[in-house]
DNA sequence: TGGTTTCCGAACCCGTAGTACGGTTTTCTG
DNA sequence: CAGAAAACCGTACTACGGGTTCGGAAACCA
């Protein structure tokens, strides 16, 4: 009972890295078996076919992706009680993770169904969009509150400004791919930060704020 | 020797098109030549293997794309001969074009490719980051030539500014297709736009506010 | 001990990339 | 215009790996 989870997860992690890697069509349930040393029965009883182990896959993604959010964010937020602040620390934070991986950057399972979704079933496809519209809705909320204080330049939308997020940081994440250069997120996400405080950084407000440095 | 062009042309589009939605490697032979009317042999008259479609598949796409870029900056510096305003209505074009496609985005080959790098030889993955290099290279000389007359501000890095404009695209791209929403990638790209600015015409606040490095 | 969880062995069928080879059309050249 | 050469297409076949099923057997727990 408790083995048997063991032996789940670690198909998982091989799928993953395999998915991410060749792509799911391209990773076969033979090299995942004889990764985790079982047979393929093993992997059926497991996963009920191979359409559950991609379902398993964005489900476990998304959570560990929104708790991780969760704590950076959270962590930002402790830094500094201001809104605006504590998501730029929070954007910081992220950045400098991204930066200090051990191994090359992983990729995103979301941007690697995205470019297969014809493959998936329709289940699949929804939990992939209701991710995208998750962090759309994290940070949109977020930008939202910051707006209170700070009036945002007025022809920015928050929605937008909020996809911006997932797309630079998905949109950094092929650049490094395709580069091999996995300097190329963090930057973008440091560039998005700077933009994130020109929008909402009027010139007023922005002098006041010198205070909470130091 | 013209029809044998027109079929080989048919075959790619098919293959573009299953690719983006499918994958690479999920797409089959047989669907390709079932679409294009034609017969395995005929297939592998044209291309020797799978591998050498993939090859054709992104040097026609990376020569595609170049020239349309080509096209739509000339056609902004033929309104502005400014710079850095000829390269914001090039923008403002290629965002244009973007919301008035017919159907919804085809999606980048390259950003499928980056996704499943492992199944190409090493001659494939060079050509797609070759590509990316081209637009690296392509969108920082137009910021050096702008930053000659707008001087930028200090802390953007030029190099990670360029990078930004595929980063977006490519983000734009994945968020729009994964939410099923064409409006979004137009959208990503006017805020690039907004931030090109910014980073080149810069009120006086930025200088002090920006030290702010919590 | 009995039941449940976890895994194994072996077989099945289908789709896939790729080949061999012969035939037909198109194009070039004398 | 003849005819050779190049370009193109069809049929039939191979070899292999893929996902999936089913009847059990260990391993674990109550």
């Amino acid at each position: 009972m408790k083995k048997g989870r063991a032996t789940r997860d670690r198909l998982l992690d091989f799928a993953e890295a395999a998915v991410l890697a060749k792509g799911f069509a391209a990773t076969s349930i033979d090299e995942l078996i004889a990764a985790a040393g079982i047979t393929k029965s093993g992997f059926f009883y497991h996963f009920k076919d191979k359409a559950d182990l991609a379902k398993a896959l964005i489900l476990r993604y998304l959570e560990r992706d929104s708790e991780l959010l969760d704590n950076l964010f959270r962590r930002g937020d402790e830094l500094h009680d201001d809104p605006l602040h504590g998501f730029l620390v929070g954007l910081k934070l992220f950045a400098e993770m991204m930066a200090n991986l051990p191994e090359a950057h992983p990729g995103c399972l979301a941007a690697s169904f995205a470019y297969q979704d014809q493959i998936f079933n329709r289940e699949i496809r929804e939990l992939n969009a209701r991710g995208l519209l998750a962090w759309r809705r994290r940070f949109r909320e977020r930008f939202e509150l910051i707006a209170e204080r700070y009036p945002p330049r007025p022809e920015v939308d928050l929605e937008a400004l909020a996809d911006m997020a997932t797309a630079i940081i998905e949109g950094g994440l092929i650049v490094g791919r395709a580069l091999r250069d996995p300097t190329i997120l963090p930057r973008q996400v440091l560039l998005y930060r700077d933009y994130v405080r020109t929008v909402f950084a009027t010139p007023a407000i922005a002098a006041a704020d010198l205070r909470f440095a130091a």
